[in-house]
DNA sequence: CGCATTTGACCCGCGC
DNA sequence: GCGCGGGTCAAATGCG
């Protein structure tokens, strides 16, 4: 398994995730992605997964569990595991492509996010913002210099969205954090702030996300846009 | 009652 | 051929 991991951007509270080249696997090179991931900053990836499996793994304390789509006419899968040199963070590996788009993508009406939170843009490193400025220029309305703003405005969101929308093919949906698809419905935050490691279960097919954490990664969106 | 999760059994590829 | 390990199946169980 490969998989890049900055340290440094967990320390200063980022999902650090590489996206490392498709994997091979038995034989074959696969569609197969591998994030690590921080599991109280854990976005819920807006899909619905259902669990078919669970596996001890050699060598590994933790056991690994199998998801699916549960969209019929969907064949992506993903596994999701402790991290062996931290167990607070997790290996997801994501297989195939989504068949579908997801609701999520559907903004509700600006007035409508008045009282609600905002992306925050505070914890994206400045080198961070350059370089996902070079490589994707798409994301330019996004990118706003920390002494304008700390936030970001409804209608870059939506820029965000189209373009994550056009650029969307199955995997990349699958890291695009819901809360930047849907950022205005309370049903994104079904977990108290204070939740605990302990209560955090693998076995759940909707990962928890804290809103201590940053929403977005531009390490991930300069990855994949 | 319908759907999701659990978990042991089964299948398959690989190395010896 | 055999054993091992990883991935999937499916019946049992739990939950809303």
């Amino acid at each position: 398994m490969h998989f890049h991991f900055d340290p440094s951007l967990c320390a200063r509270g980022m999902n650090a995730c590489r996206l490392p080249a498709p994997e091979k696997s038995f034989g074959k090179t696969e569609n197969k992605r591998t994030l690590l991931m921080k599991a109280r900053g854990i976005a819920d990836d807006g899909y619905k997964w259902r669990k078919y499996g669970q596996k001890s793994i050699k060598n590994s304390p933790n056991p690994r569990s199998y998801y699916r789509c549960t969209n019929p006419r969907c064949n992506a899968k993903k596994q999701v595991e402790r991290s062996l040199e931290d167990p607070e963070m997790l290996l997801v590996t994501y297989e195939g492509l989504h068949l579908h788009y997801t609701s999520h993508y559907l903004l509700p009406p600006p007035q409508q996010c008045a009282n609600k939170p905002k992306l925050r843009m505070t914890s994206i490193p400045a080198e961070a913002r350059d370089r996902a400025m070079k490589e994707s220029p798409a994301l330019g309305p996004l990118i706003l210099p920390e002494h304008k703003s700390t936030h970001i405005a409804d209608d870059s969101m939506q820029t965000l969205l189209e373009d994550v929308t056009r650029a969307s093919e199955g995997l990349l949906e699958d890291v695009v954090p819901l809360l930047v698809r849907k950022p205005c419905d309370p049903a994104n935050y079904p977990h108290e702030y204070n939740l605990s490691s302990e209560e955090y279960s693998l076995s759940s097919s909707t990962p928890t996300w804290s809103p201590n954490s940053s929403y977005l990664d531009f390490d991930i969106l300069s990855g994949i846009l």
